[in-house]
DNA sequence: GGTGTTGTGTGTTCCAGATTACAGAGCCGG
DNA sequence: CCGGCTCTGTAATCTGGAACACACAACACC
């Protein structure tokens, strides 16, 4: 079942069904009816809190405390982590997987506003207290998360002037990001925005060993959600692009392999 | 001299010559030119930040001394607060006029990110570092402006966890609502688009003591800019609008009567 | 090795909104 | 009160991309 399906599918349902309707889609075993949720598989300590650079200022103890107050759950792909008829004050750490965020419109099109890779920290919600929050969040992969409730993260937080002050910056960097993203879903055409689409991606994604050419694992249709265009219309830029050296194409992946060439097209405005 | 004009103009000259391309812009007075260039008339103390809600934790040794750190600066309509040439890492509070934050495309088109009222509080490029805010501030009317340097910010807010988590946020409030933005931009007509614009802009609006329609001033040109459209298609809406009785217009001026209606056409898709 | 199922390629039709090009209308200052 | 603005209305094209409709290819699971 592709993402955007799930999404569609599961807007019908919102009203009153998600969960259950969520949970139809776990692949073979059903996470949270079961009772301990928590996977205590390896002993390792800082499950989830380490390696995020947004800790680092924070002391042992306190790391310690937050991941014991923190459990890693288990996402099925396709999973929804959370949404507006399930709406989670709490802030996320996505441990495993990846995570798309998206919004949805009232005819059931819906935009992806992120997809996140391992390590990436979100929801805003926590701060803006969830009444003009309504993004959806879903596996797209099978995931590892793990979650602060509010008053964790009032505690040790926004308590320590210093984590507070990276926070802002975060979300100072995710303001930028959102105007630029903005002003090209204004005035841009499609070529140009999914020329610096797809370099915003490649930098994000895992290089390659051989080459410097990054892939991005992105099925057309994902990258369309992204670009807030068709997948018809995707597909035959991405063909474009492939034709004139720029790209490669298979199955769900993308390699870049002309970064200077996709750059002076996104460049473009006509 | 109309806004989106002088942005044009802006523009090609903003390789080097911006300011003083924006000198000239001004009406008859060029204050930046000037010696002693903050207005010390009135005998006020606190005469920037006081009102503003970002502020109140604030004791008020830190208030006053912030004040003082704070000349206010006139700008006349049309004259550029800060653009990619004339990066002020500062924070800026308005004080008085208006103030509209846009961003540039290569053609010189250019989308609205905001236009500010008095009391705002703007400036992230503080937080972000700049490399990445290439947005441009200008003064659509005459305007007072106090600007706060990074040092002071530094010094009496970000130590102080009560302020950075209301910056936090503020922040956080204004990424749901390019969000929110970004995907009515994707997924959502223009006639729709430009309902909601109106709701949004109506109740930032100062209320009539009559009736409670609320009136916005701006011309369609503007609204066209925040809209991402053209003056036409937007002058286009408007009209509509106003002949089914949910606006009434005048010459740079909106009057808002139906507000449940707009709201109505606000969530239709097509 | 079939047989669904999910990704991709293409073509055709259609339309919202950009573009271009004016014309009238309120408002300004001289 | 008159010319020159700046705003607003309207109409005639033009076009990027959406919508719809398939065909086929790769993989996944019997």
């Amino acid at each position: 079942m592709t993402a955007p399906m799930t999404a569609h599918r599961l807007n019908d349902a919102c009203s009153r069904t998600v969960l259950s309707a969520a949970s139809t889609l776990v692949k073979g075993w059903a996470p949270h009816e079961r009772e301990g949720d928590s996977l205590a598989e390896t002993g390792e300590p800082f499950s989830c809190l380490n390696a995020v650079e947004l800790f680092v200022d924070l002391s042992a103890r306190d790391l310690a405390a937050l991941d014991r107050a923190s459990p890693p759950k288990r996402f099925g792909s396709g999973e929804l982590v959370f949404s507006q008829s399930q709406p989670v004050s709490a802030l996320f750490i996505l441990k495993e997987g990846r995570i798309r965020i998206f919004r949805v419109a009232e005819d059931g099109k819906t935009l992806t506003i992120a997809i996140l890779e391992p390590g990436a920290v979100f929801g805003e919600m926590l701060l803006v207290g969830q009444q003009m929050y309504d993004n959806y969040a879903e596996a797209i992969e099978d995931s590892v998360i793990c979650q602060l409730s509010a008053a964790d993260v009032e505690e040790h937080f926004l308590s320590n002037p210093k984590i507070a002050v990276k926070i802002s910056r975060l979300l100072g960097e995710q303001v930028a990001r959102l105007e630029e993203r903005l002003t090209d879903m204004a005035l841009r055409p499609l070529t140009a925005r999914t020329a610096s689409t797809l370099l915003k991606l490649a930098d994000t994604a895992p290089r390659s060993r051989f080459s410097h050419a990054r892939a991005v694992k992105l099925t057309h249709e994902q990258l369309a959600g992204l670009l807030g265009a068709t997948r018809e219309a995707t597909s035959k830029t991405m063909a474009d692009f492939a034709a004139r050296g720029l790209i490669r194409q298979g199955r769900g992946r993308i390699t870049i392999d002309d970064v200077d060439g996709l750059r002076r097209i996104s460049r473009t405005t006509f």
